[in-house]
DNA sequence: GTATTGACTTCAT
DNA sequence: AATGAAGCCAATA
């Protein structure tokens, strides 16, 4: 069985709004779980497969796919994000015009802590 | 119990 | 812009 912080942190995935993106670190922080970034990949990692998580979402602070360019993952996530009007290019996307700025209304309303 | 490993981040070259 | 080192800490081994 997953942790409650593995949990914790696919529900913060899932509030992540249509064509808007997250970085690791801010999931890991609004998952109530500051320094985790790293975690919250693995919980990615675990849950990829059978859960539909928006996990395409969820970039690195810098903007870059956390995969590497040109791999079948990298291909794969940024499809999914064009489907959703999100601009992918040089497998970056640009946090100023994509990333999510979540107000605390929102973030309680969908996680209830 | 210690050691290594990350779908990371930040600061310093 | 591109590395690299250090920090991070739960999960694995």
């Amino acid at each position: 069985m997953p942790s409650e912080k593995i949990i914790r942190i696919w529900k913060t995935v899932t509030v992540i709004p249509k064509g808007k993106v997250a970085s690791y670190g801010q999931i890991a922080d609004l998952a109530g779980l500051p320094g985790r970034a790293r975690l919250v990949g693995k919980a990615l990692g675990l849950a990829s497969k059978e859960m539909k998580l928006p996990w395409y979402r969820v970039l690195r602070s810098s903007g870059q796919l956390a995969f590497e360019k040109g791999s079948l993952q990298a291909e794969k996530q940024k499809g999914l994000l064009q489907q959703e009007e999100v601009v992918v290019l040089n497998n970056r996307v640009k946090l100023k015009d994509f990333g999510w700025q979540p107000d605390l209304a929102e973030i309680l309303s969908k996680l209830k802590y």
